[in-house]
DNA sequence: CGAATACTATCTACATAGTATTCGGTGCAGTAGT
């Protein structure tokens, strides 16, 4: 029954004919009250999963979308196809009072089925009482990887967005996302209070994505194989840099030696993003050399090729970046040409380093105010800076040593833990997060690194097994990646089953190659065991 | 953590080697001032 009344919203209101059994047993699960998770690569209809539900539920439906500009191409792709003005509104410091008020007029009046809103917005407890208000029915959170990356030293309104849905009262939550692994699912779970969500996960093998790495001792010979793969390589496509001044640098050379390139990064003006952005979109120019900024929200079919100049942070930021290549579904070229030294930076930016004494005097200070108190003032008062204070008062919030109220104010809590406990536990806490971004750095060289078959080593780090080697790699057109798959044959545990190991506590079993498994552990992150070692020590039992 | 920059010392003047310091990604919001 609800199966039918899914299928005939998407035929009538969306023109689609048929939906997925995957995106139909999400949208199952919300009709029925449940929460549910998507892990859908773009292009495969995930923004449908909250949008054919949205109109049959009796409230509006709120989206929770990370950028304005991503907001506004979904809002213009939902009022066009829907010749109508006010089908879907947003409530943002982009519209003016008298547009806030028409939006929401529009919403109340149900007009409008759905509404825009970045996690920031709800740190406002009128906007909050005014969603509120509105009786939402669903709530979508896009781009739902940013719930786990984001939040503990960058927009830190991210981590308060669980406790935003409580606020609301709680109504179905969809989190969607194009790539997650276990843990950042998990993450995504647990952050944004879901309760036994539906998991939708398909697609992760792009195999249309031929994937290459190669180890470079230097600079310039690193510089050498991108202009010699570039000029292989039909255009568009996207360089990935480390740094802004990266791209701009490259962005010279590269037009000096023919090949006409721009830069992107988030310091540029927003007029330049836009502009550089534009001109990519219509194949006006052939590469954008990026830093990160430059991606969420593209959805340009005919990216030919992506290739990064550093080591990414983890493969899950890596298959986000690359994942941006061959949507059309024509062969795309990706080669990631990294060195030693690019670990470094990766290092710095999930450095958390935490001096005991001052947590311990940010949870007094705390304490001894007994009323919230701002983040200029905390600044003030502590002589932290911005982005270390705000590490830290995520750190206590996690240990209970701090509780983030509307308007950006903190406060102790009620039992918070003493000073000295407080900062013990927080220190014990930056010290497994790092753990974990170690690992997950670990595995991203492991990629960058291996001589097995690259699709098989990328997926096994999300959770997929393939049982042959994925035919679209560097290692299986050379040959070395067959070599590694015969050696897996006697493994100890099979993939996926629950392990156990002394120190490290409980874990999965991703993968095997050659003489080496992954296993995912809850604790610690991923990490790397020889088999032979397993097998003589007993490192692991079946848990 | 490592690269780029700024500073210092030096077998004496301009240049370079060595040492110290700084910087590095992702964006919302709301406000001040043209």
């Amino acid at each position: 029954m609800t199966a039918d009344q899914l299928q005939q919203v998407a035929k009538e209101r969306f023109g689609w004919d048929r939906l997925r059994d995957e995106q139909l047993r999400a949208m199952e699960a919300l009709m029925a009250g449940r929460d549910a998770l998507a892990v859908l690569p773009t292009g495969a209809g995930k923004s449908a999963i909250y949008q054919v539900p949205a109109p049959l539920l009796p409230g509006p439906t709120i989206v929770v979308s990370p950028l304005l500009a991503l907001q506004q191409d979904q809002i213009a792709s939902l009022t066009a196809r829907h010749h109508e003005s006010l089908v879907a509104v947003r409530l943002s410091s982009a519209e003016g009072k008298s547009e806030r008020e028409e939006a929401l007029e529009a919403l109340r009046a149900g007009d409008a089925e759905f509404v825009f809103l970045t996690p920031e917005q709800f740190a406002d407890p009128a906007r909050v009482k005014q969603i509120k208000a509105l009786k939402p029915s669903l709530i979508a959170v896009d781009e739902a990887h940013c719930v786990s990356a984001w939040g503990h030293d960058f927009r830190p309104d991210y981590l308060q967005l669980g406790q935003f849905i409580r606020e609301l009262g709680r109504p179905p939550v969809v989190a969607l996302t194009a790539t997650a692994s276990p843990p950042v699912r998990e993450d995504i779970v647990e952050r944004l209070g879901m309760r036994d969500p539906e998991v939708v996960v398909t697609g992760l093998d792009r195999s249309n994505l031929y994937l290459e790495s190669v180890h470079c001792p230097d600079e310039e010979t690193r510089y050498r194989r991108l202009v010699a793969r570039i000029r292989e390589s039909a255009p568009p496509g996207i360089v990935y840099a480390p740094t802004r001044r990266a791209t701009e640098e490259l962005a010279e050379r590269l037009t000096k030696e023919g090949i006409e390139a721009v830069a992107y990064h988030g310091g540029m003006s927003a007029g330049e993003r836009e502009r550089a952005h534009e001109a990519f979109l219509a194949d006006e120019v052939p590469v954008m050399v990026a830093t990160t900024a430059f991606g969420m929200g593209i959805d340009k079919p005919n990216i030919r090729w992506v290739n990064h100049v550093s080591l990414p942070d983890s493969p899950d930021s890596y298959l986000q970046e690359i994942g941006r290549a061959g949507r059309d579904g024509q062969p795309a070229h990706v080669l990631l040409l990294h060195r030693t030294e690019d670990s470094g930076l990766r290092k710095f930016f999930t450095n958390v380093s935490v001096d005991r004494d001052e947590v311990a005097s940010l949870a007094a200070l705390l304490r001894a105010a007994g009323e919230p108190l701002t983040r200029d003032e905390l600044e003030e008062r502590t002589g932290l800076g911005e982005r270390k204070l705000g590490q830290l008062l995520a750190l206590l919030e996690e240990v209970g040593g701090a509780r983030m109220l509307h308007g950006g104010k903190v406060k102790a809590p009620r039992w918070a833990p003493t000073p000295a406990k407080a900062a013990e536990l927080a220190e014990a806490q930056a010290e497994r997060q790092q753990t974990v971004s170690r690992s997950r750095l670990d595995m991203m060289r492991g990629f960058a690194e291996t001589g097995q078959c690259r699709g098989r080593t990328l997926l096994a780090y999300f959770g997929e097994h393939l049982d042959t080697t994925c035919g679209h790699c560097d290692n299986c057109t050379d040959g070395s990646a067959a070599a590694g798959l015969a050696a897996a044959e006697d493994a100890p545990f099979p993939v996926h089953s629950e392990v156990r190991h002394g120190e490290w506590g409980k874990g999965m079993v991703m993968s095997y190659a050659g003489e080496q498994m992954t296993v995912l552990f809850e604790q610690v992150g991923y990490k790397t065991l020889s088999v032979p070692v397993v097998k003589q020590h007993r490192l692991l039992r079946k848990a």
